[in-house]
DNA sequence: TTCCTGGATTATAATCATTCTCATCTAATA
DNA sequence: TATTAGATGAGAATGATTATAATCCAGGAA
């Protein structure tokens, strides 16, 4: 992976700032430096970082609605390759510690869970 | 919420198929015996369906690509109603459990957990 | 029954994020 | 300097979803 200058504006410009950047507050970030610079760029070197582990995605999951009609507490493993979703049982979760981490008044009456990884068809490739 | 025909079938194609669907799949199956139904009549009530509970959406997470450079360990909170997304540190899952009842195979070496819950700006509401 | 009214539906246009295409550019190497 | 592979930029294309506006329909009042 060459280091470009692009690249590397767009890297410092992420890691530069905590928190979470889409594709659109990188571009109006960095195109302040480097006003050329095109989305597309953006694009494809956020996915290129990902790939190469310099950065992490925040929700990765397919971008598509989805919905179930099982409304009994269960929680979802999501393979971050493939973006599949299925069902996980289990009480894998200490609430009493959740809670404890989560902020001030954040509703955690029922909390839902997504586990991303990766699956079995997916980790042979 | 008045009980109409494209309500019902729509309904009824959700829950009488276990596993999780997409509009465009809720659409071709309702369109087999209402062909003349609308595309946006599946959103329309897809949406409804999920704000008065009846339906629960899978990945209930905002549908934009967001990249960050914390790569140290941690997850996630997101609000199911704002989508917003906030760092939550701490060791709230057993990881033992978990893997226990992820299907062989799937990777979680390194698993990335998302929380759903309502942050506290919008539980006032 | 007939009319009225509000919500539901339909078809289609519009929007938004993202990806694709392809011509151009650049930097490293021969 | 010439070559070449990869990177970039501009804008078109795509795909999912939402908005718009006209039409439809069911239930209640007259």
């Amino acid at each position: 992976m060459a280091a470009t200058h692009q690249r590397q504006i767009i890297y410092e410009a992420i890691v530069s700032t905590p928190g979470h950047h889409s594709a659109e507050t990188v571009y109006a970030e960095v195109r302040r430096r480097t006003p050329s610079i095109s989305l597309a760029t953006v694009y494809n070197n956020l996915r290129l970082f990902v790939e190469h582990g310099l950065l992490r995605e925040v929700s990765p999951h397919a971008s598509t609605l989805l919905v179930e009609g099982n409304l009994e507490p269960h929680h979802h493993l999501v393979c971050t390759h493939c973006k599949a979703v299925q069902d996980i049982e289990g009480d894998f979760i200490n609430y009493k510690k959740l809670a404890r981490q989560a902020p001030r008044g954040f509703d955690l009456t029922q909390p839902l869970v997504e586990v991303f990884g990766v699956c079995r068809r997916c980790a042979k490739t």
